[in-house]
DNA sequence: CTTGACCTGTGTCTAAGACACAGATGTAAG
DNA sequence: CTTACATCTGTGTCTTAGACACAGGTCAAG
């Protein structure tokens, strides 16, 4: 298999599987004729792995510390486990981010419904956003150049 | 000021105001006599709009659009609530794929709570993961190299 | 043989800073 | 004044997970 037929067969890219080997995540065997690689069953059967882990949001190098465990012929799935504890977390963390963030852009747009647009002042570039984060500025910006 | 007084002031990292000025997002003058940058009351003004964008998580590109547009004396006002409204629409949907992978995660792991773990076998990295997908593999991988 | 469509490997690019590092500065002690 | 040392500075490189560009190779039709 080369590398399209590989991607196609696995719903993926060329790109993708030619990136998971340029890092050596896999391992084709160059075809000597026309110097194109070639990828085998076993191949196939450790890229399926990959997009697998991928689509849990795994990340490349957990997937690779994965990999090199179970090519010591070890057991993967403690680490699988340790992982995806951890991206359960990583995720609730960026799932709260993005509840707030959404939080935020909610209450600017209907903070800005009934302002009006202005040009900005010498010292104003957008008075909606400016107006927003209101911080007391200590004295302390007098003595610059 | 210099740039880590800057970042102090506007409580951020000196690495971030050095980043904002290398894109040319503000413009310290040089000193002449150490070739250290030096900023004034007016780039503070201008960073403390960026950040305040950025909390909104506007591009680093949006912003530079929306400082273009003021720096030429226009109102960016529009163009901001362009942007937030867009902005709104991408938090929503990294809201939602937080959401699909906090369930996929959460799934994992109650369906592997009472599974073994296996070692590796020839065809079988991890059968956690691997038995996660259950894809018909169409009959075409058979013809290989 | 030639044309054109498709494929291949390699090199470069992305966002928003973080980090490394050599050299400059500032300041306290001697 | 000189030394020592901590802090600061600008610049260059690194990060993710691929996407894209591009020159050259391959393949089938004519």
């Amino acid at each position: 298999m080369r590398v399209t037929e590989l991607a196609n067969a696995l719903n993926t890219t060329p790109d993708t599987v030619r990136y998971y080997t340029r890092i050596g995540l896999i391992k084709p065997i160059k075809s000597p004729e026309n110097g194109y690689k070639s990828y085998g069953q076993m191949v196939q059967q450790r890229l399926k792995f990959i997009l697998s882990a991928r689509q849990l949001d795994f990340s490349v190098d957990e997937i690779r510390d994965i990999l090199t465990e179970s090519d010591k012929g070890h057991t993967a799935c403690p680490l699988v486990r340790e992982i995806v504890e951890h991206r359960l977390a990583e995720t609730e963390k960026q799932f709260q981010s993005a509840l707030l963030l959404r939080k935020k852009l909610k209450n600017a747009i209907s903070d800005w419904q009934n302002k009006p647009d202005k040009a900005p002042t010498g010292h104003m570039i957008c008075h909606l956003i400016e107006g927003e984060t209101i911080e007391g500025n200590d004295s302390q910006g007098d003595k610059n150049e």
